[in-house]
DNA sequence: GTCTATAATTTGATAGAC
DNA sequence: GTCTATCAAATTATAGAC
């Protein structure tokens, strides 16, 4: 199963070197079968390259993943402080803060998959070492940085009145859960053309910002 | 791995007898640890058996994860059709179906999760037995249909002006990954009073109904 | 740095006792 | 119907050649 016809022609488009290859290619196979079912030998098949490669930059498969995710979470935090930073109405910039969500995904669908929707299971902290429980602990923190900024400005605009009364913190996982679900039912292979993406991310940003409003703020 | 203190506290919670104490017990650990996370040994173990027994109804993993998966589907759809078939306004009926998927997913956690989170990867698909693959592809229609109702509500909403103007395909995942969603933030062993479970279901119900209204609609 | 063994463990599945 | 014992395959990780 390690070899199929498909890792042969994905060997063509990994073209970084080093360590750098390996988080590529480990982030590919993350994504779509998960942290359980990705053995060590599918990872390295899609550098066209064996074990022995990716052991020598990870000493083990929960390290490789914990830096994968925190690539994932580090970037797309990045991105959305961009928008959060921006001087804008809450709802404007909530707007744009899902709308560059979903547009980093589109982009890097194969980081931000293993980031939203390979969450971190309990089971997996608990077998960890203390070193590798060390950095799980980190990427835990990480996304509550990163979930934080939509609950501040959904906090900012209750209080502005642009939303309606809502318990923030389940009004943060709604639309979180909206924008996210899209790692689930995109499929990257399919082609899909500049308009249809262009649809997809600004129905996805209306709708979570249109569940939010208050009625005298449409 | 295969026993631990939990496991042992867990023995006295499950009653049920024959093929149904094993279908029970299954939806507990995949719903824990997903499919290629999940041993036989551990399903066995939550019975306080062993995997003998657990053989003895099921063939395969595949083929038990499947009866899981489609009793889980069964259920959803079973209750969400109550609702669907009922003569309600488009956004009342929305909003009416969101709440007893919300509620369903709560009564039955274990079970719903298996069938909105832990989704059918790819790969396994690929990997069934022609029969586990007749088992599958069930289970696509079933989810299918599911997911159906809720488009149909969302196209008539937008005929009736209750809905804005938006692609019901995008929309449709918008609305139920907010709802699905739920499945990966909600923790069932934390103690929840029942006002509590309420706001919550309001909450996300009314954000994917007012995700979708138009403007003359509020 | 990368590969080829290979050790050590886990795990899906089966056979046969009770 | 349930358990024990065990096989066969898969998989994480290591050791050492090149």
């Amino acid at each position: 199963m390690a070899s199929t016809a498909m890792s042969r022609g994905a060997r063509a488009l990994e073209q970084s070197v080093g360590r750098e290859a390996v988080i590529r290619a480990a982030a590919r196979v993350f994504m779509e079968r998960g942290f359980t079912a990705t053995t060590m030998d599918d990872i390295a098949d899609v550098m066209g390259a064996t074990k022995g490669r990716v052991y020598h930059y990870y000493r083990s498969k929960v390290a490789l993943f914990a830096d994968v995710h925190e690539l994932a979470l580090l970037m797309i935090t990045t991105r959305i402080r961009q928008v959060f930073e921006a001087e804008l109405p809450p709802d404007e910039k909530f707007h744009a803060m899902c709308k560059e969500h979903i547009r980093t995904m589109i982009e890097e669908f194969a980081l931000c998959r293993v980031g939203s929707v390979h969450g971190l299971d309990r089971h997996l902290i608990e077998s960890a070492s203390t070193q590798e429980a060390r950095m799980l602990r980190k990427i835990v923190k990480m996304r509550d940085e990163f979930e934080g900024m939509f609950l501040q400005v959904i906090i900012d605009g209750i209080r502005s009145g642009h939303f309606r009364e809502a318990p923030p913190k389940y009004a943060v996982k709604a639309a979180l859960g909206a924008l996210n679900w899209f790692g689930v039912w995109f499929d990257p292979t399919k082609k899909t053309s500049e308009a249809e993406l262009a649809t997809m991310s600004e129905t996805l940003a209306t709708f979570s910002t249109d569940g939010l409003r208050s009625l005298s703020s449409r």
